[in-house]
DNA sequence: GCGTCACATGTTTTT
DNA sequence: CATGTGACGC
């Protein structure tokens, strides 16, 4: 029981703050429980306001995670609710953590009952295997990984004879991960879509990996909400069951909810009592504007919402009495940058329209940044059209203006920002308050190397994640395989790693073997051993593997599971295979490995370690070492430091290029939310650089100034000279275009100016039409994608890893005495491996790396190979 | 089955 | 430029 038996006591709002809503008001506002206390009247609001819908438009910096834990103290202090009773959503399990924690240190011990405090993922996940025989699976179905879901997929491309070259696995699997962001089972994608791919196969093969989802026991990602929602459709009983039990649902980050998840939200925030439940059937095409028809099967009777839609949703149709209960989202439609993973928008735009009697709530007061930040960001995405409109206010002091500075390349811009940094730093202040934040990581190789061969230690935030790296996943593979024999994915994924010998070939017949004898991958493997199909040597290693697998599956009855994994690693030649290694990298995996079985403990065994893990994974934290960030724009989201930095500012780069010829004017606003988003990060400085030349795939190409810089307001910005030495005249002086006189950075091109932004509004509008000199139509070039070659699947297109970021945590401690190295030394980096040195200056070596080529390297950065 | 070479292919990435 | 992928030859 969770009861705050704080007396409540008067506690004096800021007196700057108006109390919103009169005297009542300001008397509930003054007095109250203690958790109350230090909220402004909005955010006390959005605390208090517990019936009903309620929408909380919270811009950035405003204390919206505060307001979200401070409401959920609120429902249990006020006895409204019990713990198990709250459905509370994130989307990363970083805010779940980050939730669970401030409301223990709130409630003033630990929370051990938000059993449904989660990610969308986790918890659909969870209620799904609740109800798994209703998906056709069992209750320890496996969660699919990427890379399982494309070998699947590559499977079933062979079977119907597709050329995979032609129709990559990885499309498709990027097109059936789009149909169930939308909500679309394979029934329900619309026929032109399914049809795009492979010549009319799509819908076919959507169709039948579901089947052999369900054949393999696994769900991938989407399916963890998409089968709840198939659930609550086809069972109302149980649906139900879950409106009644949650008597207050919590949603944050809510304008990077997809289709599926509205639909998931909306299903359970019906009020259960509502004897016709509304439910919304089907989405189709539309790609922006979901359509829900509603109504029992067949009954058409759709109560057209007379309101006036914030947005025409054609079709969009609400239930007249569709009681909704107390749903409270949280979002800011400023932030929304992942549209291109699926996110709508529009959610967050229609709420009101969707939760008739919603009542919103604007954060605007802003406790982060300085004045004069607060106001660039502002102006800046106010050229963004679709928006519900919030003004960020602070009330503190104006601050530093934005500083805008142009550098002649990419070199010195990177230059540049490290002297800016020394001097911060010398100022005395933490390399922990210092972020770079760059639109595409290929930017933050000219930092690394930067801040490597200036001895600054730095963090690479964001890359892969850990659960995504290679060696984990062949790890989770191999205790995937002793878990669960049947499970094939994960079984051909290890069969030859390390190499055993076992090659395409053998895994080709044991499928035929299988598919045969309708057995698991392992089973055949089992009974082939035992006949002469195989060569020799194939056939004796195949039986080793097995005989191995036997005698872990044994084992696991007598062995802790983390010695288990301990004990597969190491006789499986894993470990070994990384242990001969010689590549930069292959100590951070021996590192990883470890890491994993160190975080097996958590859990109680092996079942559910790997029932979890795959949704719960990520990296934790690290070494808290004085360092600067270095992460790119999207990573950002949620992080605040005292100095950013924000370079590349550059037409093609930022905004990009490719998502403005790919999603037109929605993709342009896209972009500006992430400037947005970057400004806003900022507490006391922000600083902006762009560079006239840079270095795209390995050529270089002139650039021009991002259209933002002119969207931004001049009397809150500066324009600096680059620390790098060049100057250009004019500084002081705005005019209609204030990067004009690009002359002196050798640029024969003349400013973009914004207007040529709004000329382009249209679709397709990303190519800049108004070059007006030759330089710029070459970089226009540079710049577009070579767009692909038949149906524009490009949205799709993710794969690839960036460049190699290993994530840097560089300790530099730079002595003054010289260096224990000497001269033809072997040495080890952590980033550029294995390397002779070939010349010593104090600290500073110059060392011959084998791969990566002559660098100039603090000693501290390597250590003896 | 495995290693090597030539080639193409280059955003952003919560789960 | 640099990394990952596919085709070939051993």
């Amino acid at each position: 029981m969770i009861r705050m038996t704080e007396p409540s006591k008067i506690t004096s709002v800021p007196d700057h703050q108006p109390a919103a809503g009169g005297i009542a008001a300001r008397a509930r506002a003054s007095v109250g429980p203690k958790y109350l206390s230090g909220l402004n009247p909005e955010q006390r609001e959005a605390v208090e306001t517990l019936d009903g819908p309620v929408l909380v438009l919270a811009g950035a910096g405003t204390g919206k995670t505060r307001v979200l834990t401070t409401r959920i103290a609120h429902i249990l202090s006020q006895g409204r609710a019990r713990p198990a009773e709250i459905l509370s959503v994130t989307f990363t399990n970083k805010a779940a953590r980050e939730m669970k924690h401030r409301l223990g240190q709130m409630l003033g011990h630990a929370v051990e009952g938000m059993p449904w405090l989660g990610t969308f993922h986790s918890i659909g996940g969870r209620i799904l295997r609740f109800h798994a025989e209703l998906a056709q699976l069992k209750s320890n179905f496996t969660v699919l990984d990427v890379d399982d879901q494309v070998r699947l997929l590559k499977q079933l491309l062979q079977a119907e004879n597709i050329d995979d070259k032609r129709w990559p696995a990885r499309m498709l699997a990027g097109l059936i991960d789009g149909w169930k962001n939308r909500g679309l089972m394979p029934s329900q994608v619309p026929s032109g879509e399914a049809a795009m791919f492979a010549n009319g196969k799509g819908g076919k093969l959507y169709a039948s990996y579901q089947e052999r989802l369900k054949i393999l026991n696994a769900a991938d990602f989407g399916d963890l909400l998409l089968e709840n929602i198939r659930i609550f459709r086809e069972h109302p009983d149980i649906l139900r069951q879950y409106q009644q039990r949650f008597k207050f649902i919590l949603v944050d980050e809510y304008q990077d909810t997809n289709v599926a998840q509205y639909l998931w939200l909306r299903l359970l925030s019906q009020a259960p009592s509502s004897a016709k439940a509304v439910i919304p059937e089907r989405v189709d095409d539309a790609n922006y504007d979901a359509q829900l028809r509603v109504g029992e099967s067949g009954d058409e009777s759709s109560a057209r919402d007379s309101g006036s839609a914030p947005s025409a949703h054609p079709g969009m149709t609400v239930a007249a009495a569709a009681p909704t209960k107390n749903i409270c989202c949280v979002g800011d439609d400023d932030q929304s940058i992942y549209g291109w993973r699926g996110a709508e928008v529009d959610n967050i735009l229609r709420f009101e329209h969707d939760f008739p009697g919603a009542k919103v709530i604007r954060l605007e007061r802003n406790y982060r940044s300085t004045g004069h930040i607060l106001a660039a960001a502002s102006h800046l995405i106010a050229h963004n059209e679709g928006r519900l409109g919030k003004t960020l206010r602070t009330e503190d002091v104006e601050g530093e203006k934005v500083t805008v500075t142009g550098s002649w390349d990419s070199e010195e811009e990177a230059r540049g920002i490290g002297e800016e940094i020394e001097q911060i730093q010398r100022q005395g202040e933490k390399l922990n308050e210092i972020a770079i934040l760059v639109r595409a990581s290929y930017q933050m190789r000219e930092f690394e190397d930067r801040f490597v061969t200036l001895g600054l230690p730095y963090r690479v935030i964001g890359g892969p994640r850990f659960y995504e790296r290679a060696e984990i996943r062949d790890a989770l593979a191999y205790l995937r395989v002793i878990n669960s024999p049947a499970d094939d994915l994960a079984f051909e994924r290890i069969i030859n790693t390390p190499k055993r010998g076992l090659g395409d070939a053998t895994v080709q017949m044991l499928h035929d073997h299988a598919r045969k004898r309708r057995i698991p991958l392992f089973e055949a493997a089992r009974a082939v051993v035992e006949t002469d199909e195989l060569k020799p040597k194939a056939r004796g290693s195949l039986r080793d593997l097995v005989a191995q697998f036997d005698r872990w599956r044994t084992q696991r009855e007598v062995t802790a599971h983390t010695d288990l994994a301990q004990i597969v690693l190491d006789e499986s030649g894993y470990t070994e295979m990384w242990q001969k290694d010689r590549s930069a990298d292959a100590a951070g995996r021996l590192e990883n490995l470890k890491e994993l079985v160190r975080s097996m403990e958590e859990f109680e065994n092996l079942q559910g370690f790997l029932e979890h893990i795959s949704l719960v994974m990520d990296r934790d934290g690290g070494a808290e070492e004085d360092a600067v960030s270095l992460m790119t724009l999207h990573s950002a989201k949620g992080l605040e430091f005292d100095n950013v930095f924000l370079p590349g500012w550059e037409e093609g780069l930022f905004p990009s290029q490719r998502t403005l010829d790919e999603q037109g004017r929605a993709g342009l606003e896209e972009e500006r939310r992430l400037g947005h988003v970057g400004l806003t990060r900022a507490r006391r400085r922000a600083m902006i650089y762009f560079a006239t030349n840079r270095r795209i795939h390995g050529t270089w190409s002139t650039t021009i100034p991002s259209r933002f810089l002119d969207e931004l307001p001049a009397a809150n910005v500066e324009i600096t000279e680059s620390k790098g030495g060049s100057a250009w005249g004019g500084t002081g002086g705005y005019g209609a275009s204030r990067f004009d006189d690009m002359e002196a950075f050798g640029s024969s091109y003349t400013t973009p100016g914004w207007q040529r932004a709004q000329a382009n509004r249209n679709r397709g509008g990303g190519r800049n039409s108004g070059g007006r000199s030759g330089g710029f139509e070459e970089e226009a070039a540079t710049f577009s994608s070579s767009s692909s070659s038949g149906p524009d699947f490009g949205s799709f297109s993710s794969r690839r890893r960036g460049p190699l970021t290993i994530e840097g945590e560089l300790v530099a401690k730079s002595t003054g005495t010289t260096s224990e190295f000497s001269l033809e030394d072997r040495v080890f980096h952590q980033k550029f491996g294995y390397g002779r040195v070939t010349k010593i200056d104090g600290n500073k070596l110059t060392i011959a790396f084998d791969k990566a080529g002559e660098k100039k390297v603090v000693d501290s950065f390597v250590q003896r190979a």
